[in-house]
DNA sequence: TCTATATATTGACGGTGTCAATATGAGGGT
DNA sequence: ACCCTCATATTGACACCGTCAATATATAGA
């Protein structure tokens, strides 16, 4: 009863001695990120994840109907995190559209290379939940800009969709071998971007950027 | 006791009464294959392939480490299936590059469509173990194809090695896309291939082709 | 203050992977 | 033909999982 009296902070772990939490939701998704990302999607259990939030194990069921919820959560949060990293970096970038969508492929492949656990989420389609208004407006956002990018500098041969799906494919495809790279061990050479941004190239010639 | 003593043949499903199956680990891969096929890859469980091929919950274990190698064995299977695949219509196709490369995209693709939670095991690195000889030599060997294919209408501006990454993928992102078009739908109005053979099309220019 | 409602706990259920102990039978050496 | 070894299959247990129902508690609004 001690600690009773001070006002209402915002907390990350429970207090030992309240039985509400106060702010769960919240806190069971910075401890779902945590898990995520120390040892994968598995990892993302919704015991775990309680466990780590310091409640009981049925407690999250309050805030995510079941495991998919919890997890098409973290990923909104993700893409709507990579969304304002790749705005940022594009407001530095210079005019010419080659530039402004290697800005892009690069955002991409550092945020997988420095999140690995992050980029598998996002992509696991099969654990999220498509139909989830937040995680598909946080996609569509990334999606749009790059349409935008490319209907500026626009070229007859291929509409901007072909020319996304490209682009967007491509630079899934790559980061995806990057970062499981055992399977294809020893194949990329090149430890750097310099191979990266030479495919940036190659496919950026192809759709008449 | 009555039908003892037929010649010994072999069966897919475990005689009811015999205790030893006598072919149990084809026909554990048979059975995978089929709940992979009809529920997807979370259906893959040791058990329910268990049930599925008339044993015990426990005897996959004398052929399989655990669910991993289970999934590796899958993977190395459809990977070689595919390879022969691929082979057989590169065997029927014109020895112009560009129609070469066509055959192994629209061959991808195909595949991905006609049978999509085998595509989806394929790519599931984190499921499989990637340092298994059996996989990495099945996965190699439409690889090493790919390098073969482009090694033959070589270009100086991009080496073999970054335009078979490319173009895989490339390849990979846009069949994955299409497999999960669900949080993508609506973006991809072509139903047929003309969308795909536009961006293989793309690519192929891109990297000088 | 009283009460409705949101939130958290407790406990149970069936499913899973995996391990250890046991049972069975096929095949090889004599 | 026998035995014996060893691969293979069964039985049973354990911990963990997601999910549900019943219960307890605290917050907020009348």
């Amino acid at each position: 009863m001690s600690r009773s009296s001070g006002p209402r902070i915002k907390r990350e772990a429970k207090p030992k001695d309240s039985y509400h939490h106060g702010n769960l939701r919240e806190a069971l998704v910075t401890a779902a990120l945590a898990l995520l990302d120390e040892d994968g999607i598995e990892a993302v259990t919704i015991r775990a994840v309680a466990r780590r939030a310091g409640v009981t194990h049925a407690a999250p069921a309050n805030h995510f109907r079941d495991r998919r919820a919890l997890l098409t959560a973290l990923a909104a949060e993700i893409f709507a995190g990579l969304r304002t990293d790749i705005d940022r970096k594009l407001g530095g970038a210079g005019p010419e559209l080659e530039a402004r969508l290697r800005v892009f492929a690069q955002a991409m492949l550092r945020f997988g290379l420095a999140a690995p656990n992050r980029y598998r989420l996002i992509w696991r389609w099969d654990a999220l939940d498509g139909k989830d208004p937040a995680l598909a407006t946080a996609m569509d956002g990334i999606y749009d800009r790059l349409i935008g990018e490319l209907s500026a500098g626009a070229r007859a041969d291929f509409d901007p969709h072909t020319r996304a799906i490209a682009l967007w494919s491509m630079v899934h495809g790559y980061v995806s071998m990057r970062i499981e790279g055992n399977l294809l061990a020893g194949r990329d050479k090149l430890s750097g971007e310099p191979r990266e941004v030479a495919i940036v190239s190659a496919i950026l010639r192809g759709l008449g950027a």
